[in-house]
DNA sequence: TTGCTTACATACAAATATGAATGTATATTA
DNA sequence: TAATATACATTCATATTTGTATGTAAGCAA
């Protein structure tokens, strides 16, 4: 087989893709070589050359292919025009994240190669900047609602927005680095929900 | 130079300890090779192989140096029969641990190296159970912590020392994971401090 | 239908890495 | 002081990996 129509260039594309988080995941970023994924999608180096110009593009689009869906549907769950209330929001926002994990392998496997299946050097460090960067829009997010909660006299005196969002973000960052090295789930996984709860908790009047 | 005195190989030891931290740390555990740690400190691989019979014999050495320390002083700071009050103790070690990065530059490469420039495959996913069962050890100690100062009446009511702990545990797990990221210091580092002091108040009666 | 392009496969050259084997001069020990 | 073990350096054989270059049959446009 020799030449593709378009459609199914297309569906090799993607199932080099998919190979490739299988690889990642299974032998690290860095231990894989093309060779390990093209015979892993049932292709040859040449065609994973052709839609990819190295190990670093075809990194790049796995993650983007998971994380663009996702920082959409973050910005979505935390638009203060909701008008539920400003907590429970946030308890949905972290709840929501941990079930995109729940229900999605390619996620789940996404993430767990970003958290420690990759090491983020030269080529690399860019993508470190940039999860800075959405960490950044994420707290600045919760802060607002974090206000919102205290004008409504959601929150116990006292308790400064800026500091319950660093806080909160600090907890989940924490959470999902344990979520996802917590293989057999034992730990942490299956008390998940209860953990958000009460820490939504600690703040509530 | 051809055959040095016991303590002067155990110098070179020690050098090529360092050497190889200061490459993981520069180029990513796995890119890095016994060639360029060799060369790094100022030997060839001939010595490298002499002292350590692979990398990650080497890696588990750096890793150790740093930790089992590290862990001891956990254990000393966390004593129950510490009479002071069991808050601050919480918020002492908290203290304590960021200190211990800030103090020392080799734990403070350490961790890097552990958190965002090594890939737990094979090999190394032993080391990430070692890691889940040290963050078991501390959960357990927090929780103890938390009850005596429950005990004492220090807790807001109806909060649970279990659930404290591991919220705890979350937000210090998050904590390191982004002062380690925060390289340049603007985000994390410089509040630390106040972020700890904020957590532990969120409990206080 | 012809000719160009696409979607790969195959082949090649260069670089890099590893572990072990071997060499060797000096410490150390008996 | 002779024998041996040590602390390396040097050499070697063997993989592996990468990027590119080239080949090729089939799709597609004119």
């Amino acid at each position: 087989m020799v030449r593709q129509t378009k459609e199914n260039a297309e569906l090799t594309r993607q199932r080099i893709i998919d190979a490739a988080r299988q690889v990642f995941l299974a032998r690290g970023v860095s231990r894989t070589s093309m060779e390990q994924i093209a015979t892993a999608a049932g292709v040859t180096r040449g065609a994973v050359y052709w839609h990819f110009s190295n190990k670093t593009e075809l990194f790049s689009v796995m993650r983007e292919q998971v994380f663009l869906p996702l920082i959409d549907r973050m910005d979505d769950n935390l638009q203060l025009e909701n008008n539920e209330d400003p907590l429970t929001q946030i308890e949905n926002f972290l709840n929501g994240t941990i079930q995109a994990l729940n229900e999605s392998s390619a996620t789940r496997e996404t993430y767990e190669i970003m958290m420690i299946k990759c090491e983020y050097v030269e080529e690399f460090s860019e993508v470190l900047r940039q999860i800075l960067n959405n960490c950044d829009g994420i707290i600045q997010k919760l802060e607002q609602l974090y206000q919102r909660a205290k004008n409504k006299r959601q929150l116990r005196a006292s308790q400064d927005p800026e500091q319950l969002a660093l806080d909160t973000h600090l907890f989940f960052s924490g959470l999902l680095h344990m979520w996802v090295k917590d293989i057999d789930g034992s730990h942490f996984r299956k008390r998940t929900h209860s953990l958000i709860a009460n820490h939504i908790d600690l703040r509530r009047n």
